[in-house]
DNA sequence: GAACCGCTGGCAGGTTGCTGCCACCGGCGG
DNA sequence: CCGCCGGTGGCAGCAACCTGCCAGCGGTTC
């Protein structure tokens, strides 16, 4: 194979279908972007995800973002439970000039601005333009700061509905009847309070209690 | 019965035989004292609550105190439990000038000073007298505050022992690690927490993790 | 010393909260 | 139409938490 030759795929189905396996048997994986709707990938990211999971050890992974990728709940929930799966996660306050995936020091894929609503992305396997990708990133990187440190000093996004929650568990009800006050199901609701110790970063309900006031989130 | 003769009791002891009967079958019970150390008669309230509890109907309760009973957190905890039974508990902030029981609005018992470590206790029928007494009560009564309200402003007075729990569970360790972390059991370390919600007045321990940060008894 | 008292801590049985599993449903794209 | 996918909710089993009961222990009083 030309390692010259740059390989140009459009959307994010070809590169699903063309590139997935490039993601299977990886040691090393880093990527940037804005958010998290760059590497989507609908109906393959999750299953390469599962994939991963039986072929062996996790690769080493860096993620870098915009703080638009904490933009919302679900945007941010995902980050902490990726960092709380092993991954490095970076907060870059500039914005990332190009969307980014590096495989093993080896392979850079770049996305570029989407076209009649299809983005193209270009394979690269050139060494010396891989180096130099490389060593951006790393500079990037270095100059970002760690999602637990940006996530310390302000709150979480909380959508509606949580803040909704947390003024039900501020108010000392039980599941049962907090559940029932909005017309949910227990299970639902658990999940719901689940997910927001997550993003409290709480153990118990204890802490959650003592963050979302420290955050401001009650009153 | 001359009613206008004045019974003079030395002691809590004296107190407490000769004046026991009279709180047993009561239906209104009233009183004001500074501290909780006050109508403490230990070895006997505690029995006299047993068999009041045993007889029937609890008595209609009002009872007045100054600030200092609750400068503890033992003696806090037991206002908010006397509050939570159904008594009628408010705070004084001007110095309650005697100490006085009244019963039935028919009998007062005016507590003097110590002579020689031992208090005498004055038991008074005469009518005019325990109108007037009633009377004074009433407006001392009227011109001061909830327990609740009152307590709604200030943090709870918490010893050392009750913070260091609350660093623990703001923390999110579980009741094990923390009671080994203190060297006490199990059952005890839980005793201790449902103290402190109690004092938080929190239901659950996520209102318990709100208001010990509302308050400031964690930063 | 004996009786008493408050505090402790073990135990047991209950409630509440947590979570993995799976069936189901509604929307969406093919 | 079908299949897929994300979200929901029932269920079951477990973990955590809550409490009443009681025996034991050390300190106080008589």
């Amino acid at each position: 194979m030309d390692l010259e030759r740059n390989v140009v795929l459009r959307g994010e189905a070809e590169l699903g279908e063309r590139a997935g396996r490039l993601f299977l048997a990886c040691e090393e994986f880093a990527c940037a972007a804005t958010d998290l709707t760059t590497w989507a990938m609908p109906g393959h990211r999750e299953r390469f995800v599962a994939e991963r999971c039986r072929k062996g050890p996790k690769p080493v992974t860096h993620k870098l973002y915009n703080p638009a990728a904490l933009a919302d709940e679900e945007s941010e929930r995902h980050l902490v439970e990726l960092a709380r799966a092993g991954a490095h996660v970076r907060i870059c306050t500039a914005a990332l000039p190009h969307e980014t995936i590096l495989i093993d020091r080896r392979i850079a894929i770049l996305a570029g601005p989407p076209e009649r609503g299809v983005r193209e992305y270009t394979v690269v396997r050139s060494p010396g333009v891989v180096k130099g990708v490389v060593s951006l990133f790393q500079a990037t990187w270095d100059t970002s700061i760690d999602l637990a440190d940006y996530r310390r000093d302000r709150p979480p996004a909380l959508s509606d509905e949580s803040l909704h929650i947390l003024r039900l568990l501020a108010g000392g009800l039980k599941d049962e009847a907090a559940a029932r006050r909005l017309g949910m199901a227990l299970r639902t609701y658990r999940r719901r309070v689940a997910e927001i110790l997550t993003l409290l970063d709480a153990d118990s309900r204890f802490q959650a209690g003592l963050r979302a006031h420290e955050y401001g989130l009650i009153s």
